[in-house]
DNA sequence: TTAAAAAACGCAATACTTTTGCGTTTTCGT
DNA sequence: ACGAAAACGCAAAAGTATTGCGTTTTTTAA
């Protein structure tokens, strides 16, 4: 796709096939992916080197980001390039994912202003992934939620 | 500390010195601790072993909890001793890491509460970090932040 | 368009983190 | 005090991430 190779010429990084292939795929997953899931995704064809160089090259150029789950492992989820690159990252991520319907709703940049400055800290990032249910399949399902 | 070795009773841990000494660390510590700061602690005199086994078991019943960590290192929080057991560990919390000093910090339920009914979803668990400066790194610098 | 420089690549080796196996020691419940 | 269960140390292995190096691909600029 056009679009990404000249993605990856605004950000200084080779348009090799896998590089456009691996920015594809951040493009079609809605949230994030680990190692693991890449190198499966690419059948197992690319060597896991290739695969943690490209990572750290995409992160230091400001494309992805990580994201600490909580069970450690290393996951990243495509920034917003309009607002990252090489010299600053700064990433608003509040997303809703929702447990039945699969979709990603963008979360209101309001709930975000009581967070930054409700902890007592300097808050210059954060990184905020919700999951439940949305309100269009809660009201259509008869799931007990406490 | 008797106090300490009553609460090893309470969650079903063996009252060995090490798991003692290791409960008193983390009633010491502010914010997390890493498997490595542990055997810090310790002047490397424990098997790094038995602390990831300690660590495990403090987890499984209850004691502790993981927290993401900037460096995908393992780093582990004393839980709220009053709502944690090992019947239910209950960590809805997020965390809050200082670019500064490298700390996880764990967040204030409340501000949680905010998040979970403004969005307009049923929330059902989430992930929340929060970067920046902590209050101490904060106050003791002169980095201009905007 | 082509040649030199820079970036990206694969493979092998290494480093670091965490877990597992096993025999021994300590703690616990009766 | 004794048997069972838990915890321990050591060695080995499994898993995750990085580094060195020679080769290939991409970029840059004449």
């Amino acid at each position: 796709m056009k679009k990404h190779k000249e993605i990856l010429s605004r950000f200084g990084i080779n348009k090799t096939q896998f590089r456009i292939d691996l920015l594809s795929l951040f493009f079609d997953c809605k949230s994030s992916l680990t190692i693991h899931e890449i190198f499966e995704r690419f059948n197992k064809k690319t060597n896991k080197v290739t695969i943690y160089r490209a990572l750290k090259s995409f992160e230091q150029k400001g494309l992805i980001h990580q994201v600490p789950d909580k069970n450690n492992l290393k996951k990243y989820s495509l920034c917003n390039l309009d607002s990252c690159s090489p010299e600053s990252h700064n990433h608003q991520h509040g997303h809703f994912i929702c447990y039945s319907c699969d979709q990603t709703f963008c979360l209101d940049d309001s709930t975000i202003k009581i967070l930054k400055t409700s902890s007592g800290h300097i808050v210059k990032n954060y990184s905020l992934i919700l999951e439940g249910y949305c309100t269009d399949c809660n009201s259509s399902q008869t799931i007990s939620q406490n």
